[in-house]
DNA sequence: TCTGGGGTCCTGATGCTA
DNA sequence: TCTGTAGCATCAGGACCC
């Protein structure tokens, strides 16, 4: 492990969340919740001011209604949230060549790679400037770990939350660890967790304690190893810019359970063109193909088929989908179905082994451009006016679907950096109402300085 | 209470091949 | 030719992460 705390982590706080709060005064300082809004919906990000009722990442949307049934329910809008985060990874790339992202609000940066850092001093200062930037840029707060591994810089913006730079000064970092739950170690997750918990193993001291050999007979070979060397803090992964796909999938969960083989049938062909469809948007294909079924009972199993020779041919991967069905027992009803490709290659040797005999490559149907929803339950009101979505109308401007039903939208009229604005409602079919891309949170004017914007300033007092 | 979607990695069983 | 075995690929499931 290198000794200066030159990795960066970066977590953007409750990002969904704040992204929509950003881009709607009316929400500031209020309960928003991010997520699926069907009846099997879970929350994807909760806002601080929601946490508070106990609303987090993962739980149903049907307990977070529960517990927080006047917080704002909206669909996460991904395009919004992609367009951000490159903004965000622009100013992480240019601290340093070396940027693993790890997830749209998330990535490590290796300072020192860049040159940005060399030490302590010049480590926290590389941090500062790069929490404001994101301020600036975005309207949005972030928060920054430092330290001289990933594991540890990941342990310390999760101290700095929120809105925090925490740095783990070189020497202290088995203290910092040892009193720790073993759950704080990346890798650790309930099952892990319960299965130290059980051999009286609960702080990282125990687990280091408790021996290599211990830990192996306990997790296996490569979890063991890996356990005891983050429990003595020693982590030498590099932070790797580039990291290959190695399979693409798509999946539904189904708001209520298909008991209909035929549907069964039809739904996994229409995933099939789906999951080709995203193959080919990143220019690959595959050689696995992978059917995943959820039944009933929610037990899961998946089955999958190996071809000859990689595929991004929708023909060829709808029916190797489909001979997997066939050894699949549905009885009882399925609540998911996915269809996933993996063995990735760049290029493609069908001519070469006439998988698709007779079938044209290129019968991929049309369907919806992004994140097409399987809900069946849905209305068309509810398809055309996804809550949370922006909107334009002719006479009151800018604005966003507050909620749509029994024929009738409503839609609150204000912009990044409006005051909170009015509520109007509008039959669906108005013509002066129309779906509208969303703003930039912050509006760029020229000297304008740090803080200034959406996001700015003191939030929680617009209560 | 009732559990999304998109991934990665690991393990163990099994079958093939040299 | 038969047998044992090492190594690899494949398949299924589980855990974990955001």
């Amino acid at each position: 492990m290198r000794s200066a705390p030159t990795i960066l982590h970066l977590d953007m706080d409750a990002f969904f969340a704040s992204v929509e709060q950003a881009s709607k005064p009316s929400l500031r300082g209020k309960a928003v919740v991010v997520g699926g809004l069907g009846p099997r919906g879970v929350v994807a990000t909760a806002s601080y001011e929601a946490r508070v009722f106990g609303v987090h990442s993962a739980m149903p949307m049907a307990q977070a209604r529960r517990r927080a049934p006047n917080a704002a329910y909206l669909v996460p809008r991904f395009a919004l949230y992609r367009s951000i985060s490159e903004q965000v990874m622009g100013l992480l790339r240019a601290l340093s060549p070396l940027v693993e992202p790890l997830s749209l609000d998330e990535a490590f940066v290796d300072l020192e790679a860049g040159g940005a850092a060399w030490d302590e001093r010049s480590a926290r200062l590389a941090g500062a400037k790069l929490r404001a930037d994101i301020r600036a840029v975005t309207g949005l707060t972030g928060s920054v770990g430092l330290a001289a591994s990933k594991m540890l810089a990941k342990i310390a913006s999760e101290q700095a939350k929120p809105d925090g730079l925490v740095l783990i000064e070189p020497g202290t970092e088995r203290a910092l660890l040892g009193p720790l739950p073993v759950r704080t170690l990346p890798g650790v997750g309930p099952a892990t967790g319960d299965h130290l918990r059980r051999a009286g193993i609960h702080t990282v001291d125990e687990l280091a304690e408790a021996g290599e050999d211990e830990l192996v007979r306990l997790l296996g070979k490569a979890h063991g190893h890996a356990l005891f060397a983050m429990a003595l803090a020693r982590d030498e992964r590099p932070v790797v810019a580039e990291r290959e796909t190695k399979s693409v999938s798509v999946e539904d969960t189904y708001d209520v359970d298909i008991h209909d083989r035929v549907r069964v049938g039809t739904e996994v062909r229409r995933l099939a063109d789906r999951c080709v469809r995203r193959l080919r948007e990143a220019g690959l294909s595959g050689r696995t193909i992978v059917l995943k079924v959820r039944r009933y009972d929610f037990s899961t199993l998946t089955r999958s088929e190996t071809l000859r020779g990689p595929t991004d041919d929708p023909a060829v991967v709808r029916e190797a989908a489909a001979r997997l069905l066939d050894s699949v027992d549905t009885t009882g009803g399925v609540r998911l179905l996915g269809v996933g490709v993996s063995g990735l290659a760049d290029y493609t040797q069908e001519d070469l082994f006439a998988q698709a005999a007779g079938v044209p490559a290129d019968d991929l149907p049309h369907e919806e451009a992004e994140a097409a929803p399987a809900p069946e339950q849905e209305t068309p009101a509810e398809r055309r006016w996804p809550a949370g979505h922006d909107v334009r109308h002719a006479v009151y401007g800018h604005g966003w679907v507050q909620g749509s039903g029994l024929g009738r939208v409503t839609a609150r009229f204000e912009t990044p950096d409006s005051e909170p604005g009015r509520v109007k409602t509008f039959r669906v079919d108005d013509p002066a109402l129309q779906p509208a891309d969303p703003l930039p949170l912050v509006s760029r004017r020229p000297g304008e300085d740090e803080g200034a914007g959406a996001g700015g300033g003191t939030r929680a007092e617009s209560r």
